[in-house]
DNA sequence: TCATATTGTATTATATACTTTACATTTGTG
DNA sequence: CACAAATGTAAAGTATATAATACAATATGA
């Protein structure tokens, strides 16, 4: 699965950590998901689409390999 | 955070095996998710939202608790 | 009613999401 | 350049998603 965690945040203009308090989680989880070293569980997906004011298909997108 | 799967599942006619191979998980993963025993990954969260042809919010909702 | 399909539930085990702490590297700004 | 902010990264620990197996309960259909 990718991602555009990044993009949107420079869309917004949060900081890893604006946006991991926004979440509710830490900055480490918003630094490795961008990294794409594991997958959110979907709580944290629909939080995170929410501040982007974007459907989480928009933002978290599925691979062949998934 | 809750789901609804059990309905959109009963509006497809699908039983929890006919959706467990569809998105390749258990048959007890998806009954866990239908008893809200646990949350869902991103990645199953959307191959659930496509099989079922309706955006992930509509099938996830996030709680007050989340 | 009998047989079968479907669902609920429990247990054990494994993989991985996420936290905390800490430090290094990069980037932006005076 | 110097300083601070932002980002990258790593290790150890905890919580939980998911699998596999098994069996009980419930529905469904002949």
């Amino acid at each position: 699965m990718k991602n555009n965690i990044k993009v949107e945040r420079a869309i917004k203009g949060f900081t890893q950590e604006d946006l991991a308090k926004k979440v509710s989680v830490s900055r480490q989880t918003i630094n490795a998901m961008e990294a794409n070293k594991y997958v959110p569980s979907t709580v944290l997906a629909l939080k995170i689409a929410r501040e982007f004011g974007k459907p989480v298909e928009e933002i978290f997108l599925l691979e062949n390999s998934d």
